[in-house]
DNA sequence: GATGAATGAGCTTTCATTCAT
DNA sequence: GATGAATGAAAGCTCATTCAT
């Protein structure tokens, strides 16, 4: 038995997703959800109160999962590189209307709690790759030192550019039904392939 | 003397970049042009259509100016992926209201008229990407033969999210006033590696 | 106590009979019935539907009696068709605003909802003379068979300018306080003297 | 050549008479007419005196004939009326868009100068029947004086009902394409019939 | 005389939120 | 704790008319 509060969440990530915040009214979220209007505002405070109640949850899940693979220590740099970056693509598959939320969001400052949950997911990342980076140069893994925030940008990048434009490549090429799953899992071999050559790593070297 | 149309053009680009396209109300344009709120809808006939009215205006500028380049007979293959490379993130840095309002409608599919807008511009580039790395590999300039969507999605992802995570990057890396300057200075170089890469390409050769 | 609803319901009638659908503005009917404005539309979803509510309330009104009367075994066909008559008579003289609201409704087809009302009220009427006329001959009540059409033009046609003309009749006229009363009165016996002309009908016979 | 004045005012009273007053926009008009919207206010003053210009040029055209009729020698009393008569009903049925305009008006006290026109109207109509009918008693054509107001509201109510009333006998009858024209000309026998009742006039005495 | 750009008031409807129960 | 009626503000748009040329 899912709570009205869940239904509520889940029916506005939809939405929001969908239409944007602005473009979402809470009587369409609350029609959705089969839920009265007046408990968005009971539930959650406001519109906005919910929104962020969104972000919360979200931002949550993805943070304890990248802690966890740095913490391994029976894999090696490369391989946490690989792992961090593999999940992160596959959570914004799996993720598509938060992340279409969160990209969003991401281009304008509307909202200062949320300005705050992606400032600290983005620095979050960079420290992560910047700790892989340093120790897999320490351990002669890695060879070369790239500049910290173009990895970032190209990694990130490329997953987000994959995701909403895929649609268009699908229709450039002429591309079957399987040609999204297809596609997701080789796009993850052509970043490997350019952090390979950014960062001077050799397989079975 | 600025025109009231093209008046209202302009605040309704800042405006829709910092506030999106339903967060936006007629009235504050309106407002911030100076101008009498119903010649909104006199000039264009209504929100909707001001709104593509811009985009038909951004759109047209830029497909005029790759097309010149492909037609330059002076300029090698990869000199003209760099030049085009190049020229659009100088675009994106310069026109940056613009290509935020055009990140979010990519996100969503909400207008019919700016989604073929933006469908044609992506399959434009995807074209010219594609005629380029034929006739190079062709002359024997580069070597190796890139899925066209990777390649297009690591330009265009590094450019974008270069451009939308650039603040981040500059308090994480205490930049200073230089800092954005020299940023997408350097993010071009940083793309032509990776082009390099992916294409095989060596120079004096 | 009178419903909010109610009371909308009471002014729209009046504002609407005084100055048409379009001329009439749910400000003027919201402040008229003291109700908020954003009222109309959260009980009747529109003005336009506020519109429909109201034909559907007097509709279903006049409905009901007229086929009690035809219902009742006590009177004879000629009784009938009087009592008919003379209750739609008091009917339009007592609901004035109405009936000047639904003949103006009856110049135009606008709604095709009202349109839809209006014709099976018409109809009805033709149904319920119809069956009256038929009997009545059968029952050798009735000695004439006049055209159906005419009957109810006739009888619909006095009544309706009877009500629309009355103020430059008593101006015309002379008539003092009393004229309004008297001349709905006899304006009944005017038009049963028509009917027995029409229908070949004698009293004592 | 049709001046542009002569266009507007054809236009509207096409519109005025499927959309009332308030219903017709001056946008419309114009368009209609392809004329400049401000021609209106040029030509005419505003919509509202526009739509008076119309009333006086069709009322003016009623009045006319009239007047002739009445001044004939050659014709009796009886004669006389049904000649009146049969040409309103002509009238009507020719001039449809104004009539429907006319009524419209008639069951609303808007405008003073059309509320003027109308009043006159109806006086110059009662004056005709009062005039006839005495002259007919007189001269023993007429062996019944009816109240005035009551063959008035027989004989206008008549016309006026089955104008707006057709489309629904046609239906309920199941009339062929010529029901119209037959119906037009056999409404004329029956009031015919009725007025003859009303006065105790006698055919071929 | 004739035009079309421009105006400000007004329209209906929807919005997020609050209140009484 | 939970509801749905009710609110006032604001939305996009259209209105009749005026004004500068």
């Amino acid at each position: 038995m899912i709570s009205k509060e869940e239904n509520l969440l889940r029916s506005a990530e939809i939405l929001f997703a969908e239409k944007g915040f602005a473009g979402t009214s809470i009587r369409e979220i609350a029609k959705e959800a089969n839920v009265n209007i007046s408990m968005i505002s009971y539930y959650f405070g406001s519109k906005e109160k919910l929104y962020e109640k969104l972000f919360e949850f979200r931002m949550n899940e993805s943070l304890s999962f990248s802690e966890d693979v740095i913490a391994n220590n029976t894999l090696d740099e490369w391989e946490k590189m690989v792992l961090v970056m593999n999940r992160y693509a596959d959570r914004v598959k799996n993720l598509k209307p938060f992340y279409l939320i969160m990209q969003r969001e991401q281009l304008v400052n509307r909202n200062p709690v949320i300005y705050e949950f992606l400032k600290q997911s983005k620095k979050k990342f960079l420290g992560i790759y910047e700790e892989l980076i340093k120790k897999g140069i320490e351990r002669k893994i890695f060879t070369k030192n790239p500049r910290l925030e173009f990895v970032h940008s190209t990694v990130s990048g490329t997953i987000f550019t994959a995701l909403n434009t895929l649609p268009v490549y699908q229709e450039f090429f002429e591309g079957d039904d399987d040609y999204e799953i297809q596609y997701f899992e080789e796009i993850k071999i052509h970043i490997q392939t350019i952090l390979k050559h950014l960062l001077g790593y050799e397989e079975n070297k």
